[in-house]
DNA sequence: ATATAAGAGGACCGGATAAGTCCTGATACT
DNA sequence: AGTATCAGGACTTATCCGGTCCTCTTATAT
């Protein structure tokens, strides 16, 4: 499914939301801004901090705060902080003895190429990009709530 | 991650053995061509039978066979084929009155686009894409044993 | 006609991994 | 000093994938 974790979409969903605020913003206050439960939206703030694409104000009035504006944050970036480096695990933990039994392992970073080119097309894509490109669709569904998965039917 | 499944990986072993050997191949002799377990071999290649990548025969002597040169298979077809078709989960399984609740939902509709890119950039790789490349690589590597994941390190 | 080789299709079990929750400690404002 | 907030980890639960096996159908060969 080329599917990426629940953590990211809600990483998306807290960072525009950071955005849209514009100041500092405690984790409760966009938990109840956005619908996500509290300690999920604590939790990727945490690692979103961590990874530096939010910055932190700790003790009372404290809070987070956007480390850059969305347009310079490709959504590669995100993706990389919450799930860890794009791979599409190939040739992973498999013993190397296993495939010099072969006359010539068929895989050997075969997938390179592919990891590249999926790379290149998030790091393309800032949040910016995302953020709009709803602003354009708000006319069909005034409403919206989140598209089912009309989106996995339609992808390919 | 954005990890595919391993299923994929194999897919993509078989294929190209499929494609090396030229004939009709069964499922036991792949299996020993490219050490892949033979129950899982066989798995991969019903899968990719149903799909339309190969066409299999039935009965005594018979086996599997490439339904299109290797040039002609984008590897989003192949994980397609095996994963089902590409999508970034978001917005699943959540229930619409959980977001009506929300003033906005800020994400519906948001990961179409990358999702898009995501496709075009498989679209465009060919099975025979990658072969070629790990052609040119294996000067480097005389007995290639898949990189363990330095893929993934250097991925971004 | 019968035996055999091969795929088709499903059911099943086990293990890995993500999701979500909670607890304890550190820090800075009031 | 007190309190509000983040930091960091541990833990539980649930889901999903990987892998195996069993049975049925089909077609060739003898």
């Amino acid at each position: 499914m080329l599917r990426l974790s629940k953590l990211t979409d809600y990483a998306v969903v807290v960072l525009v939301q950071l955005a849209r605020g514009g100041a500092v913003q405690t984790a409760p206050g966009i938990a109840c801004a956005t619908a996500v439960p509290e300690p999920t939206v604590a939790k990727v703030l945490k690692i979103l901090a961590a990874t530096g694409l939010v910055t932190s104000l700790r003790g009372a009035r404290g809070g987070y705060r956007l480390a850059r504006p969305l347009a310079a944050l490709p959504v590669a970036e995100v993706i990389a902080a919450v799930d860890g480096p794009i791979a599409l695990t190939a040739c992973v933990d498999v013993s190397p003895v296993a495939c010099e039994q072969q006359r010539s392992c068929p895989m050997s970073g075969r997938w390179l190429r592919v990891n590249e080119a999926i790379r290149e097309a998030l790091a393309g894509i800032t949040l910016a990009d995302m953020v709009g490109e709803t602003g354009a669709e708000a006319a069909r569904a005034a409403h919206p709530a989140r598209l089912p998965q009309m989106t996995i039917e339609e992808a390919l």
